[in-house]
DNA sequence: AATGAATGAGACTTCATTCAT
DNA sequence: TATGAATGAAGTCTCATTCAT
C-alpha cells in the first residue's frame, strides 16, 4: 500500500475515533464520518469493508497504542511495587491524556458490540500472550510480593480501581492529578501485596 | 393512575429491561418491544414520550432497586469493615443474581446515551443525596476506619475491583463463588482501610 | 389479515407489476414503486420482506393467473387437435391481452434471478404436478394422436412456436390476429402430431 | 487502431461475456469486469462510452458471430429440407458449444435492456438486411416448399422449438443429443413444410 | 495510453413515531 | 384507551464514472 493511501487509512481512522467517542457508534452515520475525514463515503468503503471492520479496526489499533503507553519505561530491575505504580501511573496519564481513546474503549467492551466476543478473546488471551508484555512478567515472578489470588482477581484489585476513577475524571468529578494517582496506585499495591506480618 | 395501568408500565418496563439487556438499545426496536411485553406499539408511548424516555425510566428503576438491595440488612452498630464486606456481598449478589439489569447499567453508563449528563447527575449527587443512603453513611463516620481521601477515590477503591471483576464473571472468565468475593472484599478493604502501624 | 390489508398487498402487486413490465427489476427503485402504489416506501416492507419476496410472490401471483387463463374452457370430450388449439388459443390470447404480465415473466424467467432454481423447479415439477392441469392431461392420452417424443421435446414443439412469435408481437413486428394464431397453431399441430400414413 | 488496442478490446470483450453471462448485467460490476480482463478499470472507458455501449458491441459481436456459424456448410444446391435441417443443427451446436453467449442473448434480450430499441432494430433489418444471410435467401425461393406464411410466423414455427429446447438443455432438463435435435427439426420442418396433398 | 483511487448519487432497508379506527 | 398500519427520514453500502498521476 503506498503511503498515501496508508494516510488516507489514518485520516479515517482518526476521524472515525474522535466521532466516536463523541457520539457513539450508533449516532455516528458514515456520511457524518467522510464529511470530517475530508474523504468520499465511498472511499471509506475501499479501506474497510464495512462499517463493523472500521470499529474493529480501530480497536486493534487503540489497543495496541495503549499496550505500548502502559510499559513504557516501566525497569524490570526494580521492586515489584515500583513497577507496579509505573504501570497504574502510565495507564492513568494515557488515558487522561487521550480521552476519545478512553471514550471509545469503553464503548467498545461495553456494549454488546464484539461484547463477549471482544472481551472473551482479549482477556482469555490477556492470561496468557497478548498484553501479557506487562500483565504476565508481572504476576509471573508474584511469588513473594503478590497475594496469592486467581489471576483475575489480582488483574480487578490492581486495575479496578484506577479505571473506575478515570471515568469519574472524565466526567469532572475528580481532578486526577498525580497526588490522586498516587493514592489510587498506593491504595491498589494495598490491596494485592502480600503484607508479611499481617 | 390506576392499577391496571400500573401494571401495565412495568410489562413494558419488564420487557425492555430484557430486551435492551440482550440486544442493546439501539438493536431493539421498540416494535420487538411491543411484541416481548404483548401490548401494542402505541401504547408505549402512552407511557413514555419516547424512546429515550422510557431508557431514563428504566434506568431509575434498576438504580433504586440496586441500591435497596445493597443496604439491605447492613448494621450499622457493626464494625466498619463488617458492614463494608456486607455492601460488597450485596452488591455482587444482586449483579450476579440480575444479569439483565447489570447488562443495562454497563449500557446506560458507557454508551453516550446519557453518559455525561447521566453520570454526572448521578454521581454529583451522589456525594451528598441519593445513592448515599449507603454511601454517605458509610463514609461519614469513617474518620478513623478508613483512609482520609477524596471521596471519589475511596469510592473507586471500594467498588472499582468488583465491578470489574462481575464483568469478567458475566464473561464467563472467572467463577464468581463466596470465596472469591471475600477476597476481593477483603483486598478493597485493604486499600481504603486506614493501617494503624503501617 | 384484512381485507384492508389484501388491497393494499394488491395494490403493491399491481404496482410493481407495471413498474417491474416497463422498466426491469433492476432499474424499478422501491421508491419508484411506492410512489406509483400511492404508499409510503415503508409500507412496502410490511407486505414484503424485501425486494427479491415482492418479486417471487408478484411471479406466484402472475403464473396462477396464467395457468388458470390457459385451461379456460377446454373440453376434455373434444379431440386433442381440438383441445390443443383452445390451449395455444387461450394462452396467446392471455399474453397478448397482458402485456405486463408477458414482459415480466419473460425477465423473471430469463434473468439470471431465480433462473435455475425457478425454471428448474417450473419445469420439472410440469411434468408430474403444478401446471400439468393442461400438460398432463393433454400428453398422457397422447399414445396415438401426437408422436412418441421426450416429453420436454414436445413441449417446445408445441409452445416453443408461439411464444417466439408473441415476442415479436409485442415488438410490433407481427400483428398477431385470429388467422396468424390459427396458423402458427396449425403449425405447431403439424409438429407434434402422428401422422398415419406419412 | 494498433493490433495492441484491438486485442485489448477483444480481451475486454470476452472477459464481459463470461461475466456478464454468470452473473447478468446488474450483477457484474464495471471493477470486477476489469480485473477478470486483466485491465484497469478506467481503460475500459478508453474503448467503451460506458457500460451500455459496451453490452451493445458485445451484442453486436456475439450475434455476428452466431450468424456466422448458423450458415456455416449451408448448401444452397441441396434440397430446402436438407438445409433447414442443416441451419437447425448448426445454431443448436453452436448455443450448446457456447453456453456464455446464449445466456448473454438471453439476457439481451428478453431484460427492457434494449428490448425494444434492440429487438425492433433486429428483428425490423431482418426482414430485408442484416441477418438475412440465410433467413432471407432460404424464405425466398420457398414458393414451392414451404407454407406461404408471413415470415415472421414462418420464422417462429422454424426456430422457436429449438430455442426453447436449448433453454431447457442449459437447466438439465433435457440432453440434447443429435437424435433428440433431428427430431426436433423435423418436427420444425413438418410444421413449414408445404405438404402436397393435405 | 493506462491506471485505479476517489467520488457521490442512489439503491435498499429499518425503525421511531403518529394517528385513524 | 389501545392498537398497529402507515409513514418517511435517515442509515449503510454499491458501483458507474472520472481524473490526477
Amino acid at each position: 500500500m503506498s503511503p498515501a493511501n496508508k494516510m488516507k487509512r489514518i485520516t479515517i481512522l482518526k476521524a472515525a475515533l474522535k466521532l466516536f467517542a463523541e457520539q457513539g457508534f450508533h449516532a455516528a452515520p458514515m456520511a457524518q464520518l467522510a464529511e470530517q475525514a475530508n474523504v468520499g463515503v465511498g472511499s471509506i468503503y475501499r479501506y474497510y469493508k464495512d462499517k463493523e471492520e472500521l470499529i474493529e479496526t480501530l480497536y486493534e489499533e487503540v489497543d495496541e497504542a495503549l499496550q505500548v503507553a502502559i510499559i513504557e519505561g516501566v525497569d524490570p530491575t526494580q521492586s515489584t511495587r515500583k513497577q507496579f505504580l509505573h504501570l497504574i501511573i502510565n495507564l492513568t496519564h494515557f488515558l487522561k491524556d487521550h480521552p476519545h481513546e478512553f471514550k471509545f474503549l469503553e464503548q467498545y467492551y461495553h456494549s454488546p458490540y464484539g461484547i463477549d466476543k471482544k472481551r472473551e478473546k482479549l482477556l482469555l488471551d490477556n492470561t496468557a500472550g497478548r498484553q501479557s508484555p506487562f500483565i504476565k512478567i508481572f504476576f509471573n515472578k508474584s511469588s513473594k510480593d503478590i497475594k496469592r489470588l486467581p489471576v483475575p482477581v489480582l488483574h480487578a484489585l490492581a486495575f479496578g480501581p484506577i479505571l473506575f476513577l478515570i471515568r469519574d475524571a472524565m466526567a469532572g468529578l475528580v481532578e486526577l492529578d498525580e497526588t490522586v494517582i498516587i493514592q489510587v496506585a498506593d491504595g491498589c499495591w494495598d490491596a494485592i501485596r502480600n503484607r508479611a506480618g499481617s
